[in-house]
DNA sequence: ATGAAAGCGCTAACAT
DNA sequence: ATGTTAGCGCTTTCAT
């Protein structure tokens, strides 16, 4: 037959078909790594497809078996999370991804906009059969997504816990464990008075991180005073207000905890025009270590996790829940809540005398 | 007929049309908004799928057209952005989804992860038709993408210029420009040391920004010195480096300009441990504002850009080149130079005698 | 204004 | 081990 090479247009896989004058079953068997192929054969659909450009058209494979062989990874660019969320997101996807290229897996990101709803545009991605399954972070403490993703039964996995009901795998940080390692060791230091800055918005990791602090402050002995609690965005802003509400005090808390590491540079900042210096007068503990806490001034102490490697944990537990993979990934449904590592910096390192401090 | 509604399954276009008892064709050409559809027929069509919740399933739709109604946003995550990279990208991203979501195009994002080859992955994504169109980021001096995407003919814009030839459409941060007015700020306030951090990558935008500095520099009568090109990577970490090139210069340099506002807090930190002051010692600009310059100490004096216009023009400029809607965005090819404005900040706040700083 | 039918590219079931 | 063919869901001719 004539070496039909066209011009313009992708070869599908009936022009290589042509080419090699073989029927495309053939092709698409030795394409796709079947047991009955003459190993001859394949080898020349393999180098034909790699020397003629051939790549399977995904469209077509995605109408013939139903899957897309694509994944979607919903982040929602917040108020909270616009700023920010970048940070914490690329090196998360960063693991995923390894995880999936190796069974060629597509891993997207869907970012919802402000301006539409998130239960909607998922609704959309999902009915339109655009992804083989999804994961979704920022979950609310009332989630609609989960319920929806449950009753569809789309394969999904979520980075966040949420008060919805319902037998689904989720990865969380372990904000309990935060709260409770930073208000003890500000215990440990002499502090009794400890605020908190905890997230405006209904994420369900507010309640948790609140619930740990709580817990924490019993298990220390110390009385629980809502005044304390100290709600804000979680970027440079929201930490700007934490600090004015600190200010606002009296007497002033002698220490702080952080959701979000990034509302420590507003919080230096109102602290430092009121002449109070973190790490001498008031002790401040962030959230997450980043390149930023190692290089502000006094050095944040926070908590160090490997977001890579909850990326990859990530993408295992949807895998363990993809009919194509659960072979492969023969995991539970995962809970698992991630642990985090203090890493001491110099913003909480004073110590109070004993009766200094007090409530 | 019977109400055939199955559950489990997604419901097809013929579910909907036995449903309705009359053919898919017409049913078809109802929900796309045909003109050769009965009024009442119409009605009827999209109420039953609006009511039994159907959506066209995209790989058929893809498969018959030939396209995808997918854009995609490919984003490098580099070294040099992996930790800053998603407070640049999540406006942007919001930007362009607002004006796709007009013309029912998805946007995704393509996260290239450090580990594949930029060019490699495009590849995969372009021949297997995912896409329909692309938005190219991070453009390198010379970027094998831009050659590739021309040859093959994908409808793309590139954020950022390169040094590829080729008619392709562009949008770019006026880099030249900032660099120019804040050389001309610092002369202005005596300075003639006047430094400036880099990116130590091949990006294009370094080339760009030093263009404009060396260019400013000659204006206002100040000599180059190669030694006050200081490149590093744009983190805080790259920041700390370059205070330390800073305080190695006999005499210091009296300002620095940098290509990336995130350098300012590691350089920030270096020069505090070093007793030296921004704003009162040694005069600093940094690049974009953004919610973190605002509440450094001191500000930082950096340029100011709205991301999510950028997004816009970058959704127009692609969509002027998609033959599907090219009618509606009949533009030139876009090159564009996004202009930036100064937001002073208390950062480089003080002025030298004529006769301090001079080299 | 509607119906009938072809066919986009691919895989899998069946036949040989 | 290979060829043949049906059909995934959809849009778009071409009839009527």
């Amino acid at each position: 037959m004539t070496t039909l090479v066209r011009k313009e247009k992708t070869l599908s896989i009936r022009d290589l078909a042509r080419h090699l004058d073989i029927s495309i079953g053939t092709v698409s068997r030795a394409l796709n790594g079947k047991a009955d192929v003459n190993p001859e054969t394949r080898k020349r659909v393999l180098e034909a497809a790699k020397r003629l450009g051939y790549v399977p058209n995904q469209s077509g494979r995605s109408l013939r078996q139903g899957t897309t062989n694509t994944i979607g990874f919903m982040i929602e660019s917040t108020i909270e999370t616009a700023d920010t969320g970048g940070t914490f997101f690329m090196p998360v996807f960063e693991g995923v991804q390894s995880v999936f290229r190796r069974h060629h897996l597509d891993l997207v990101a869907l970012l919802c906009g402000t301006d539409e709803d998130p239960a909607s545009y998922l609704n959309r991605v999902v009915t339109r059969r655009f992804v083989d399954g999804l994961i979704i972070s920022a979950t609310a403490r009332n989630d609609p997504r989960i319920d929806f993703l449950l009753e569809r039964n789309i394969p999904f996995v979520a980075l966040g816990r949420s008060a919805t009901v319902g037998d689904y795998p989720w990865i969380d940080l372990d904000f309990e464990g935060v709260a409770a390692a930073a208000v003890e060791r500000l215990a440990g230091f002499g502090h009794r008075r400890i605020a908190i800055g905890t997230p405006a918005s209904d994420l369900n990791l507010g309640y948790v991180f609140l619930g740990g602090y709580k817990r924490a402050l019993a298990d220390n002995g110390i009385g629980f005073d809502p005044d304390l609690v100290l709600p804000a965005n979680g970027n440079e802003e929201g930490g700007y207000q934490v600090a004015c509400a600190l200010l606002a005090q009296k007497p002033m808390p002698t220490a702080i905890i952080l959701v979000n590491e990034n509302m420590a540079i507003g919080l230096y900042r109102r602290l430092y025009e009121a002449g109070i210096h973190p790490g001498r007068d008031i002790a401040v503990i962030g959230f997450r270590e980043s390149t930023q806490s190692r290089f502000l001034s006094p050095t944040l102490t926070c908590f160090r996790i490997s977001l890579r490697e909850l990326g990859i944990k990530l993408a295992e537990a949807l895998l363990s829940t993809l009919p194509a993979f659960a072979g492969q990934y023969p995991q539970e449904r995962t809970k698992l809540v991630w642990p985090m590592e203090l890493v001491p910096g110099e913003s909480d390192r004073f110590s109070l005398p004993n009766n200094i401090g007090s409530a």
